[in-house]
DNA sequence: TGATGTGAATAACTTCACAGCG
DNA sequence: CGCTGTGAAGTTATTCACATCA
């Protein structure tokens, strides 16, 4: 019951909570797995085992708590307090996300800005002063941040990776549409608009339907 | 040979065609599928076994030629010629994705703005005006696009959606974090940062590791 | 010799189907 | 009676290992 859950599993249960705090918001108290998936890409038996990993919580013949399920997800994914999360890269892309309160939302704060441009070195954005990418180490070593998301070109991605690991870093979410090498031990998931949008362009082509499945990651 | 590719495939492909271009770059002619993955999370194997969906195009003893493995997975995946693309949600992410080359880079030009919002209804962002949301059946029907980016806030993500579908569009790239419901036929790819980020903070808990895998989709 | 292409074997994930309990 | 939890079956994807060919 507790060993090598796959990411896929994790990935769902945060859909889960999501749907959950909708059908919370709507004041729906108990819910089946089987009206659990009318909103996602998953059967009803995926739901069961993917929540069997982590224990019962159910009622046979009568469904899930919402509320109960919602705090049991939290507690697997370790959202129950704010994570604290560093940005590196205060390009489009990194200010689009650094506005984005979808994180917020849902326990997570950037509470820390990097960039290697003097020009943006010592600017504030939204209180938060943006950090010379060379203090990396030095401000999330203090800070304990253990969360980074990368938002560099590519030809500066693996050299900020190096000092996100150096700085005791254990989980990134990189952007950049590179290789990043990482030590065992740190997770990294990259996300690369440009190959997701590449292999849609293959389905212009070639009809043969795929089945339903959910956006991927390049764990380590 | 002809028959049910797996996206995980496809996905490859375009990783693949990332690094080939690289090594063309550096002038390298040969590659082997061994060297070929040094800078990606697949094994030689898996390399084969992807290309061997689609054709010979190695040579025993030798390995493959770049050039042209280029060539063939630029046109298994449909990159020959320049894939028109419609955004839709010009706030800050969807200017962060236009401004972003990448798209460009391999193929893909971004040629149709639309929003809902009159302040920006008319506007115009590097050459392009930002249409009327009420517009895309219109606009995208008279100039054959059948790719769209949906940047839209979730509440009107489903929306969005149903007019592109009425548009004709047959690939979605979607940036909202809601469900979509989409008709058969049509393939839909929701990236939801959030989700992303929620499912890697299980890992700051957990240290069971996961084995690598590569960033997720949900086709329909 | 050396790397491809590929059937066979393995591993991983998903669905099925039903026992069991509220 | 209805829905969970779960072993078993089924399906899909990955790795192995080797025959084959330049």
């Amino acid at each position: 019951m507790k060993q090598a859950i796959p990411h896929e599993t994790i990935k769902r249960l945060a859909l889960y909570l999501r749907s959950l705090r909708q059908l919370s918001r709507k004041r729906v108290e108990i819910i089946s797995s089987e009206k659990l998936t009318e909103h996602i890409h998953a059967s009803p038996a995926q739901v069961r085992k993917d929540l069997a990993c982590f224990g019962e919580f159910g009622t046979p013949g009568v469904g899930y708590s919402v509320k109960k399920l919602i705090a049991e997800i939290e507690s697997i994914l370790g959202l129950k307090e704010k994570q604290e999360v560093a940005l590196v890269g205060i390009g489009k892309l990194g200010s689009a996300l650094l506005a984005y309160l979808g994180f917020e939302k849902f326990g997570f704060r950037i509470s820390a800005l990097f960039d290697n441009n003097p020009e943006k070195i010592g600017k504030k954005i939204s209180e938060l002063k943006i950090e010379d990418v060379a203090r990396i180490k030095e401000v999330l070593r203090r800070r304990k941040i253990k969360i980074a998301i990368i938002t560099v070109p590519a030809a500066n991605a693996q050299e900020v990776a190096d000092r996100l690991v150096a700085a005791g870093i254990k989980v990134i979410l990189n952007f950049a549409p590179h290789y990043l090498n990482i030590p065992k031990g740190v997770i990294i998931n990259t996300i690369d608009m440009a190959i997701e949008l590449q292999s849609l362009a293959y389905y212009l082509t070639h009809k043969e339907q795929s089945r339903a499945s959910s956006t991927t990651t390049n764990l380590t």
